[in-house]
DNA sequence: CTAGGGATATTG
DNA sequence: CAATATCCCTAG
């Protein structure tokens, strides 16, 4: 396939929410081969579609076959299946029968249906596959909810449990997991290092926002700003998803997966700004000035918008010259969403130029911004999500590996799960830290 | 990244 | 309410 099919594919795929494009469809459509490439955008569609249904609130039988698909494209890729995804799956299918038992009386054929057509036929299936999505965990549910059938204790118990907040919690795990093991799709690496220089070099001029460890206002700006003037032209989405998807999934502590590109760039960024930081002067070209002071001129404009207390400190002439982080903005970021993924996005009034009356600005004539979305997760520091992960209970052979861990390296929390990542699968080094604090007491 | 304190949930 | 297990936060 041609690399510019490619590349579109990977960015219908991959950076918007689209629903008039269904990721999947695309991929019938484009006829992908079963090249690593191809493999890693039909991964990529896959997870798009399960977060679009989580966002839209579903978890239903669709989101097996999604979670079915997903196993045989990562069995390709010959990729070990994680047990969030054995997990996400079984707790799905638990939430799928439930949905059936909402009626009190458990004989009215509904659930016996479901029953049916989950759990012998699907899962049936899966068994004689092989499939390494039928885990202990799975089995269990089957003869929990096959005897909840003629045992009604047991059928209000299952009924009682919050099993569809366990099943998303699962999903949204497998969901981050994934993507940090996906890493940055090419053309997003491309947009990520243009943008990387331009922060860098905006960030540089202005005289002390680097270092600043709370993101403002203007800060966020920057990244808009610097975003969309380096990627207008080329394409006209929004980029601000794709960023932030990309946010959670490397951010994601669970994540040993963060992809050599992402690296790179972070050294690559270091470095640059460490010898701008001594010659920044110099090492800007003329055209970089004038793009920078380009940009620079739209954060004032877009600054006395947002806070009129700022206004008369503004001095046309040499604003060039001064720090465009006048006054922080407090920062409101994250913790605001239940999810902490996937957000509303709201339209950014203030960066319309429509309503500059008000405003001091010079008069000169700037092209017409477009109207960016607001980041609503901080790219500076990813805090955790407000939900609190199910508390799952160490099994025999999670303890049995962490002490032959322990054995073998020591208090190297992250040797030892790196050593072992299949059976840590969903424990954090600080799982590990607190399991064997409970375990020497 | 790790250590340690603390929050939260469960059990008796 | 105390004991326990797990998860979360943060200083260093």
């Amino acid at each position: 396939m041609e690399i510019i099919d490619k590349w579109v594919a990977e960015f219908l795929i991959r950076c918007q929410h689209n629903p008039r494009v269904s990721p999947t469809n695309l991929l019938s459509a484009l006829r992908f081969g079963d090249s690593g490439d191809c493999l890693k955008l039909k991964v990529s569609s896959v997870l798009l579609d399960l977060s679009d249904s989580l966002t839209r609130g579903s978890v239903d039988e669709g989101t097996l076959d999604l979670l079915e698909i997903l196993e045989k494209l990562l069995l390709q890729k010959s990729s070990v299946i994680t047990e969030s995804q054995k997990s996400a799956y079984c707790w799905t299918a638990a939430e799928c029968t439930l949905r059936f038992m909402w009626p009190l009386d458990p004989l009215d054929g509904l659930l016996t249906d479901a029953l049916e057509r989950i759990w012998t036929k699907r899962i049936g299936f899966l068994k004689e596959s092989g499939s390494g999505l039928v885990s202990d965990e799975l089995l269990k549910w089957e003869t929990d909810l096959k005897k909840a059938v003629e045992d009604p204790e047991m059928y209000q118990r299952i009924r009682e449990s919050n099993i569809r907040y366990t099943a998303i919690s699962f999903l949204n795990q497998l969901l981050k997991e994934q993507r940090g093991l996906l890493g940055s799709s090419s053309l997003e690496s491309v947009a990520q290092r243009r943008f990387r220089k331009r922060k860098a070099e905006n960030n540089v001029e202005g005289d002390g926002v680097r270092g600043n460890e709370v993101p403002n206002a203007v800060d966020e700006s920057t990244r808009r700003l610097a975003s969309d003037n380096t990627e207008r032209g080329t394409c006209e989405g929004d980029n601000e998803n794709r960023n932030n998807r990309d946010v959670d999934g490397v951010g994601c502590p669970e994540n040993d997966g963060i992809d050599k590109v992402n690296e790179q760039l972070a050294a690559e960024e270091e470095g640059t700004m460490g010898s701008q930081e001594q010659e920044h002067e110099s090492s800007l070209d003329k055209g970089d000035k004038m793009a920078a002071r380009e940009l620079k001129d739209y954060l004032l404009e877009i600054q006395r918008q947002i806070d009129p207390s700022t206004r008369q400190v503004q001095e046309p002439n040499n604003a060039f010259d001064h720090s465009v982080n006048v006054t922080p903005q407090p920062s409101k970021v994250n913790r605001t969403g239940t999810s902490g993924q996937d957000h509303i996005e709201t339209p950014d009034n203030a960066s319309e130029k429509g309503s500059s009356s008000q405003g001091t600005w010079s008069g000169r004539v700037r092209p017409r911004l477009s109207s960016p979305v607001p980041l609503n997760v901080s790219p500076l520091k990813k805090t955790n999500s407000p939900v609190r992960r199910p508390k799952k209970f160490w099994t025999p052979e999670e303890v049995e590996a962490l002490r032959a861990g322990v054995k073998e390296y020591g208090k190297s929390w992250k040797d030892i799960k790196n050593a072992n990542p299949a059976v840590f699968a969903e424990r954090t080094e600080v799982d590990l830290k607190d399991k064997w604090r409970n375990l020497v007491r």
